[in-house]
DNA sequence: ACTTTAAATTTCAAGCTTAAAATGAATCGG
DNA sequence: CCGATTCATTTTAAGCTTGAAATTTAAAGT
């Protein structure tokens, strides 16, 4: 196997090593800040961006996750009075699923202090590095389906 | 909230994005072609990289898993005859975890395919993307630990 | 109308994951 | 030696996640 094979082999790693210790320090913040978990916010910030009529399938490719999954986050969202299901006029196959205001009110609150924290732990990365990630993170992905975005989305239309 | 944590924010949801995908992918190719999984493997590597004599508090701080979640797994590889553990010598409380024969050889044939999906996966980045990422994922992760690396490692002890 | 095919969602079993509590063992200060 | 603390691991409950099978409905094709 290449040289270039190994090294690309070393940079998932750390790819890996980066994307799990953010993950668990948002975690972290999450449970004890706000007595949930990342699965939740991520489903709640997908239904915020497109605020209602998001159709159960439409949230499992955005979110990168098996259709079971998102039938299950959206169970418990309903459950705690945070999303509500109502079925889609024209298709009796189809549910929108929405934030409720309970939900709306819970998830802005949320989404600052995700900011906030996530700001604060890629704190060393400046405008440069942000500019070069774009250009490579692009390039690695160069089938990127917009419809795939995977949650924590809050922020932003401005262009990239 | 500043502009600049809103790109943080933007270049985390990519970062996210590659890696899941990246996962999925992964996952698929272990699911399909050695009937394994992704935590599995994970492990497997962790313990062919130090080839034995490896603590449960070691793996799962290496794997950023919690200790409950390594138990589950080794429980899982030793009943498949994979993993085995042995008491420490010296000390009552540690176990140390290491491949059994089957599983060294199970082992290197999936990180062979595991290394050749990977690099198809991101044949699109170079050696200066390579860089550029190792440089900025150091800045990124200042204070990482090298006994955190999260799995996978198989390769290479070449200078980074 | 009828069969087939496809689509949207849920259900299910298995496995993964976490945080917290429990167990058992070593260590340390008195 | 003793009590307290710390450490290594397992256990537990709850929730997450997947892939596959099952349901239900819609859309074609015949």
């Amino acid at each position: 196997m290449s040289a270039l094979s190994k090294r690309r082999l070393r940079t998932w790693i750390r790819l890996l090593r980066l994307t799990r210790s953010v993950e668990a320090d948002l975690r972290d913040y999450l449970r004890t800040a706000h007595d949930t978990t990342l699965p939740r916010f991520d489903v709640m910030a997908a239904l915020y961006r497109q605020h209602g009529d998001v159709t159960m399938s439409e949230l499992s490719r955005m979110l990168l996750v098996s259709n079971g999954n998102a039938t299950a986050v959206v169970d418990r969202l309903e459950k705690d009075g945070f999303a509500r299901r109502t079925p889609a006029p024209g298709d009796r196959r189809t549910v929108h699923v929405a934030l409720t205001d309970a939900g709306t009110v819970a998830f802005q609150s949320m989404a600052t202090g995700h900011e906030e924290r996530l700001d604060g732990l890629l704190e060393h990365l400046t405008e440069a590095d942000l500019d070069s990630l774009r250009d490579i993170l692009r390039r690695a992905l160069p089938d990127a389906d917009p419809s795939h975005t995977p949650a924590h989305a809050v922020a932003d239309k401005e262009p990239t």
